[in-house]
DNA sequence: CCAGACGTTGTT
DNA sequence: GTCTGG
DNA sequence: CCAGACGTTGTT
DNA sequence: GTCTGG
């Protein structure tokens, strides 16, 4: 799955690379971005700017918004099916803007966090889903969640799934006015031989900690 | 009909 | 909102 | 995702 | 164990 990543680079250089505008009132990076965060997105409605929604999808029919808690990520295999994320998925495609995620390798009690990038650390996108949401208050909360698939030969070792990356070529294509139907097939795993991954420090459990020594190489057990 | 769920991951 | 279970 | 809280009353 | 907050 996907409940971490990073957005290290500068605002410009994002702005250039995905042709948006981004608010810099809004805009930060971050080495620690974490679920309840609001964060920059490109959605198929606005997909000249950058959006911030926050992490973890509530759908707009939701009673309780403790739901979106819960729905940090969406299985690429079902999204078509599921009532939580079947509305998103046709009319509410979004990019994920990172450059790099974590995911923790479990062995035994113990857990290891892994820092995965593209092979050159260039910045990239995750396919995911956006909502708006009418709280009671009359306030719309915008939200957003990131789609996995099972993982590629790199992640298998780490972890049982992976966010979906999407290729230059492939990104626009996620958020265009397709129907679902005609880019379900861009929900797959990515070309290993283009990443890469390397533990880090156990800094980064804490979501609270949000510096660049966090990336710094762990110790690593070798038996 | 109404009430209640609607999700993923990991672990047991 | 829509579906499932009772 | 992980970390940290998980409670009430009364007083300051 | 389960929920909330970041």
């Amino acid at each position: 799955m996907c409940g971490r990543f990073t957005l290290t680079k500068d605002k410009e250089e994002i702005a250039e690379r995905f042709e948006i505008h981004i608010d810099p009132a809004m805009f930060s990076k971050t080495y620690n971005a974490a679920p309840s965060q609001t964060l920059p997105i490109i959605t198929n409605t606005a997909p000249e700017q950058a959006s911030f929604h926050k992490w973890g999808l509530i759908p707009h029919w939701a009673k309780d918004e403790k739901i979106g808690n819960k729905l940090i990520n969406a299985r690429g295999e079902t999204i078509a099916e599921k009532p939580s994320f079947r509305d998103a998925a046709e009319k509410r495609r979004c990019l994920v803007i990172t450059d790099g995620f974590y995911e923790w390798q479990r062995s035994g009690g113990e857990k290891q966090p892994y820092r995965i990038t593209l092979a050159d650390e260039s910045l990239f996108t995750f396919a995911g889903l956006w909502e708006s949401w009418s709280a009671p208050n009359g306030r719309d909360v915008r939200t957003f969640t990131i789609i996995t698939t099972e993982p590629n030969g790199l992640m298998k070792p780490i972890h049982k799934r992976m966010p979906v990356m999407l290729t230059p070529e492939n990104e626009r294509v996620w958020i265009s006015d397709e129907p679902l139907e005609e880019v379900l097939h861009l929900l797959k795993p990515y070309d290993e031989k283009e990443m890469n991954a390397y533990p880090v420090s156990s800094r980064v459990n804490s979501p609270k900690n949000n510096d660049i020594s966090i990336l710094n190489i762990a110790q690593q057990t070798i038996f």
